[in-house]
DNA sequence: TACAATAGTTACCTAGGGTAACTATTTTTG
DNA sequence: CAAAAATAGTTACCCTAGGTAACTATTGTA
């Protein structure tokens, strides 16, 4: 079998348990992984308007549209004034910031357990691996 | 950033755009990941039972019983007689083999084109890497 | 100042996946 | 060996996650 095959089967069969797993990490806190990963985003970068969300999910507005209010809803996160009229800048709530913290504690565990006896030079190695592909995907275009 | 949590981070921002594009590749030929997958494993195995595609994808059986009905009125894929009146064994029609065929090109010119300036040592190293992972989730169950 | 671009929303459609409950067979076991 | 348990698949129904098209409101630009 032709290496490049390989890899991007490997690559299916590990993101599809991986997904399975981490919902169900999630549920324990009434969380999926669309939904995760915005309060990660915000976690990590203080704010973000919903263009800036659709950008790093590479999703479509309408998909963050959604999700933001549903999180808007649960009381997760809230709109920032913001000079332009247009953009809808978002930011954690107080009961955001909790909440993340304390999903992040399970989710922790998760990826620490999963990741038994790769050492961290191989992680690291694998990182620049996926963002080096990524770079190629999103430099082509769709052609 | 803990690397950890920098690896799935990547893993996630890999997976989407991956997805895009493969899907955009895969739509010149009006099919979608899950039925390719499957127009796959059984071009590599010849054939197999509901149950065996269901565990390779890691997915429900209500799902592979849909994709596999898509397939069937599509002509791509037909019944096999078995011993067992329980299974539905099913192998790629003539058809079937000859899309796989046609569809592969696309893929393979596909897959190559995003794995450029990766080395076929990096490659290998990854897939052992994503197998290890693999392993770690399913032995663990569902703590 | 008109026109183009950008941010977001709304309406509607699809794939893809899940659970629960069922039928039809095999297997296992008391 | 008959009854119970397990297995393969289907059906019905639910949800997330995503997409496109068409729209409004604002901001930038020629």
């Amino acid at each position: 079998m032709n290496t490049y095959r390989e890899f991007f089967i490997q690559f299916l069969q590990l993101y599809r348990p991986f997904e399975n797993h981490l919902n169900i990490q999630l549920a324990k806190h009434d969380l999926f992984r669309g939904q995760w990963t915005i309060l990660f985003y915000l976690s990590n970068y203080g704010s973000a308007t919903l263009v800036e969300l659709s950008n790093y999910q590479s999703v479509e507005k309408p998909t963050v549209t959604r999700t933001i209010n549903r999180l808007e809803e649960l009381g997760y996160v809230e709109q920032l004034p913001s000079i332009d009229k247009r953009e809808k800048r978002m930011q954690l709530t107080l009961l955001g910031k909790n909440v993340y913290e304390d999903v992040r504690v399970t989710i922790d565990a998760y990826e620490q357990n999963i990741l038994q006896g790769i050492s961290e030079a191989d992680q690291l190695h694998a990182i620049g691996i996926m963002r080096e592909i990524r770079d190629n995907i999103l430099k082509r275009g769709d052609k």
